[in-house]
DNA sequence: CTGGGGATGGGGCCC
DNA sequence: TGGGCCCCATCCCCA
């Protein structure tokens, strides 16, 4: 199977730091954590930040079958103590604000072209079942995908245990690896507020910035702000003169990856194909 | 059609 | 080994 998407990018070893965000978000910081913390007792919504937030596998089930029973989110008996639990420090602390925060996008090398598959695996809510979202069923999944790939005829198994997700076709060389991705199918953290689930609390914690309005992220160079980093990222590209995306056909710049692609697939790159 | 924002998924790296 | 975060990529929608 394609595992380009494994490869770590030329900067792997860099450590990210947008100065011109962490200038923002220091000072733009503030107001958000007062914001959140001020809402926090005030915004229905916010409430997920201190008693929305269920992780717990066994509701996923009844997730997928019936939302009528998260819709009202409820101040039930919630699992604030699983692992996946999120409470109002967790966002207020500005664990992505506080400076983690990453280069500058700078003069970045213009980027050609080089569409890569985006690897999907579909159907999957269909293959879990009440029975099967232990996450010990999962490991021990785990264990016989293990040996029943070490004993086929995987030209890689020869030199690495392959571990096989049981969901999808898709494998992995290591253990956590696979663990982490088959979060992707037992989506574990839910948002109570509209019971939509997610594989990872920080997803989560993203997804609540919806509800709150929350956004820590803001332009340095025309203050408008974003819940997500990604798509501060992407904004900034619109403030370059030179797009990071460049068509290598007629050397337009681009400053998302989709552009370049509607454009290419539109008319400019037509003489090749 | 183009440009851009919102939301989200997922692998890799670091702690 | 797991959690948290980073970054990239993508889809959808709207102006």
């Amino acid at each position: 199977m394609p595992r380009s998407f494994l490869v770590k990018k030329y900067f792997a070893k860099q450590k990210p730091n947008y100065s011109e965000l962490e200038c923002q978000n220091d000072t733009s910081l503030d107001q958000f954590r007062l914001a959140e913390l001020s809402s926090a007792d005030s915004s229905p919504a916010s409430t997920c930040f201190t008693s929305g937030l269920v992780f717990d596998l066994s509701i996923l089930p009844t997730l997928y079958l019936s939302t009528s029973q998260i819709e009202s989110p409820s101040p039930g008996p919630l699992d604030l103590s699983s692992p996946c639990s999120l409470s109002s420090s967790a966002s207020s602390s500005g664990e992505e604000d506080e400076g983690r925060t990453s280069d500058p996008p700078s003069p970045e090398p213009v980027l050609t072209y080089a569409p890569r598959q985006r690897m999907k695996c579909t159907g999957v809510m269909a293959h879990i079942s009440p029975a099967e979202e232990g996450e010990e069923r999962e490991t021990s999944s785990i264990s016989s995908s293990i040996s029943s790939s070490s004993g086929s005829s995987s030209s890689t198994a020869a030199t690495r245990p392959a571990f096989l997700c049981k969901h999808c076709p898709k494998e992995y060389t290591s253990l956590g690896a696979l663990k982490m991705h088959i979060r992707s199918h037992t989506l574990p953290c839910v948002c109570t507020t509209c019971g939509k689930a997610f594989s990872r609390p920080w997803l989560l914690r993203g997804h609540i910035r919806t509800h709150t309005g929350e956004r820590p992220f803001s332009c340095p160079h025309c203050n408008r702000a974003f819940a997500d980093r990604s798509n501060l990222r992407a904004h900034l590209q619109t403030h370059a003169e030179v797009k990071k995306y460049q068509c290598g056909v007629c050397s337009r710049t681009f400053s998302r990856m989709s552009l370049l692609q509607k454009h290419s697939s539109s008319g400019c790159c037509s003489t090749s194909g």
